[in-house]
DNA sequence: CAATTTATGTCAACACCTTGCCATATTTAG
DNA sequence: CTAAATATGGCAAGGTGTTGACATAAATTG
């Protein structure tokens, strides 16, 4: 029976992406969960944590459009006017018109913004610690390869 | 200067996991999207996909309860008595008070969910194709390591 | 230049997820 | 056996995500 060799390895292939698939759906909920708990204290949600490491990155000084966020978080537009919308009322950012373009808004991190990114480092690098423990830089470049590979695929269909 | 070598290292570490993060926020915003797109037909999502699978595998013939399906799939009871009531209205499970506990709730695949299981899996075998072309085995399966270290380190905080 | 097309951001509706609270049922303690 | 503690599932409020529809602004086309 020459044929059972492909197919084994093919039914291997479709459990492993399998579990790969459910693991990143357990491993996102519970991220989402443990890493709003690490920064409860400042009142910040992991979403809201993307959004200031976006505007606090060097060369985002003048700040970034809606489109431009949306982008690079890889959600919608339609979905970060409500995050920015309540990052506002907190006083982390700030909307401001485009004098060159008035459809568009300059998304810029006020200076509280600026200052509660700081504050939350410490928080955001023993979660880090705490969530990798006997994960090496290695494992994780690699993980790292992975996910770019997906985000890719996915952004070609 | 032979401090440099450690603090260069730290340094290294922090970024790596930062990335890694941020990637993993990407690509489960992403997967979540081109997943349920790719499921568009059948009118279902990656959660109750999720719960499908939870619910089809060997040893569930029974059903499963809230709590255990809550701690399979690393959500809230409480999400899951929403996602459950649209997939009941839907009627691809049923809820039946378990008689020995009037409590508890099994939550059984109907035949109508069960037939629409088999028919979503060449949809989801695509899917698992288009997603990782160009990514081995290996990869994945260094990657659900990872995914479960994650999960393992999470569980415990 | 006027008319159409495209781009930008928002609103609305709905699914998903969390926490806090509650009713009910079971178990444990006294 | 009764009273307290615990377990199970659901309700409510609010943040996060999606798609569809829309107003307005800019760019393109005739």
């Amino acid at each position: 029976m020459p044929d059972t060799s492909s197919r084994h390895q093919d039914s291997s292939q479709h459990d492993t992406s399998n579990k790969l698939f459910f693991r990143l759906f357990q491993a996102v909920n519970i991220i989402h969960r443990t890493g709003t708990q690490a920064l409860k204290e400042f009142d910040i949600s992991t979403q809201q944590w993307s959004v200031l490491g976006a505007l606090s990155r060097d060369g985002c000084e003048g700040g970034m459009t809606v489109n431009e966020l949306s982008d690079y978080l890889l959600v919608s537009r339609q979905n970060l006017t409500g995050v920015l919308g309540r990052m506002e009322r907190a006083g982390y950012i700030a909307r401001q018109v485009n004098p060159r373009d008035q459809r568009s808004r300059h998304i810029t991190l006020t200076p509280r913004g600026g200052k509660v990114w700081q504050m939350i480092q410490p928080a955001i690098a023993g979660f880090y610690r705490a969530s990798l423990q006997g994960v090496d830089e290695g494992q994780q470049l690699q993980t790292i390869a992975l996910l770019e590979d997906l985000i890719g695929n996915m952004k070609r269909s």
